[in-house]
DNA sequence: ATGAAAGCGCTAACAG
DNA sequence: CTGTTAGCGCTTTCAT
């Protein structure tokens, strides 16, 4: 059944068009100095007319290595797409290796069978993967770390594992210093809307907004727990008013929650900031473009995305590269505080 | 330099362990009848034991064939992301292929070096891609259609190749209906926002606007270009205004353009529909939440996915296909006309 | 500087 | 049903 598939040219064509051996040709095309001009012209030409790319699958089961690492979204295509993060943090790492030799491909890990995507992982397709949003409950990915070098955008959950490398920002002192300025702003009855606590980032951002509530003198008004998009953060806003919270300042963890939340609270004619003063993480169109504009943490999905790359590569090339990198944040007013 | 990578158990040392040779492991791996389930369950153990994985390499070049499947968007990482038309394209890719032994790897194009995606299209890493969103002046891909199974998506403006596979809707009549839809409101002095010209759709929704038009004996008040980005629609649309063109219908190419110039109008105090009637094609979010929600032509990007992955599947397997699928749209009328 | 030869890990006839 | 034997296209010692 299987139609024949045009046949590219082999190296073996190239080097007989050139008059040279095999060898030859591959020290030619991998760029290796020891060759004669005119042998080089020769091949250059004959690979040029014959419009010759050698067969990926050959050279890297000859020498082991692919060229390529995969970057891991172990998310469903929807949100994938609806969070700006991940947009970010793909054009950061894709910018690293556009000057470099390797491919990026990206790898929506399918809900329906996780185990094709280790699979692939693991069949030698690539040297090395990024793995974005990790879910607690997936060890799928903490446990390839074993095999094939990984470096994780975010902090995983499994802590048995030395050998884990992420890149991340301080996810607990960016949650502090959210609600501090809640606090700075005089507000006593604060309330939290918090990340899935599956995931290291929600739980540190969590800790975060305790502790600053903490040092203040303070208990939380309310902890609910929502899942990152625009209607938890709805939704859960509008729980928390109909519950009867009294409240008067709210830490949101994410940006896209906070857009939701302040819809909610809109439509139940809450002032922002002067009835609650709201203050978030992320810097993206949703900070930016909310009703009112939000006091956010920002931090660099696209340097974030890049340093995972560096970081990967570094280690496919043996070099020694620190476990952790921390990335800056930084603290922007607007007017939801 | 080269870190040794952990070696992965080889098919070899489960036949060992299995007490086989690597042709029954082979035959059991890929799920061949002729086993006798006793060595299939010694085999199966073996695998399991060591946990093994075969590698794609070895495999892909020894069959020929990769089981993997690229989806290439020749569009820079940050357009990608902001068109909701490639999530949906994406995702029905993936629901498709999710069901099959195909793995999708996405490539976002480097605008930088578009080579380097065409060797590794070329460099036998995937069996077939399909190509979404295929600027004119970008022949690479029409060209490589002679050594890969390609599909592209949305009619490539080549016309010089036959053997050119696509799955597109009938832009032109898209675009007729949507015009109709505002002359039948009595509208005479209809204006176009129209797509970059370089893009087959953009052309054939300007033709079928023009079509529109001249079946009502009308000629267009205005035509603009803009590159389908919800900013391009706002700035063509505030131009169109400030030229002092006088017009009350406006036939916009996508939803994100209307969205755009939507929000000009409102700023020009210009009301929809009373004073201008305004129809796009797209039934995204940005049709449905803008203000007014825009009357316009739905099509179905995420079958449009499906159906290009399924048509290259089917021409990898061989099997025929037909050279062109136009999907089905659907009129969707809401409060912009 | 170059060629010959030995694989990389797997599949696919071909015998048996 | 199973093992033997060739490769798939490329890289890489090892000689020369």
């Amino acid at each position: 059944m299987s139609e024949p598939r045009k046949q590219q040219p082999t190296l073996e064509l190239v080097a007989e068009r050139a008059g040279v051996s095999r060898a030859t040709v591959s020290r030619v095309v991998n760029g290796s100095e020891k060759v004669k001009p005119e042998a080089m012209r020769a091949v250059e030409q004959a690979i040029r007319e014959l419009n010759y790319v050698p067969n990926r699958a050959a050279r890297s089961l000859a020498q082991g290595r692919t060229n390529a690492i995969a970057l891991v979204v172990p998310e469903n295509t929807a949100k994938f797409f609806a969070d700006p993060y991940f947009a970010k943090v793909v054009q950061g790492a894709a910018q690293y290796l556009a000057d470099t030799e390797f491919m990026l491909s990206l790898l929506l890990s399918t809900e329906s069978d996780p185990g094709k995507t280790t699979r692939y992982l693991r069949g030698g397709n690539v040297d090395g993967a990024l793995v974005l949003s990790h879910h607690a409950a997936d060890r799928s990915y903490a446990d390839l770390g074993g095999q094939l070098p990984l470096v994780f955008g975010g902090r995983t959950m499994s802590t048995d594992q030395s050998e884990i490398f992420v890149v991340d920002i301080d996810n607990i002192s960016a949650a502090k210093q959210a609600t501090e300025v809640i606090i700075e702003r005089g507000r006593r009855r604060i309330a939290t809307i918090a990340g899935p606590q599956d995931m290291g980032a929600s739980l540190d951002r969590l800790t975060g907004f305790t502790q600053a509530l903490a040092e203040a003198g303070l208990e939380p008004a309310a902890v609910l727990e929502g899942d990152f998009t625009p209607d938890s953060g709805h939704d859960l806003m509008r729980q928390l008013v109909d519950s009867g919270t009294d409240f008067d300042g709210v830490f949101v963890a994410s940006a896209q929650m906070a857009f939701g939340a302040l819809q909610a609270m809109a439509d139940a004619g809450l002032g922002v900031p002067q009835d609650v003063s709201v203050t978030t993480v992320d810097d993206d169109a949703f900070a930016r473009n909310a009703t009112p504009p939000l006091t956010t943490i920002a931090q660099h999905p696209e340097r974030q995305g890049a340093i995972m790359a560096e970081i990967l590569i570094k280690r496919i090339n043996g070099e020694s590269v620190p476990e952790w990198s921390i990335m800056d944040t930084e603290l922007i007013l607007r007017a939801s505080h």
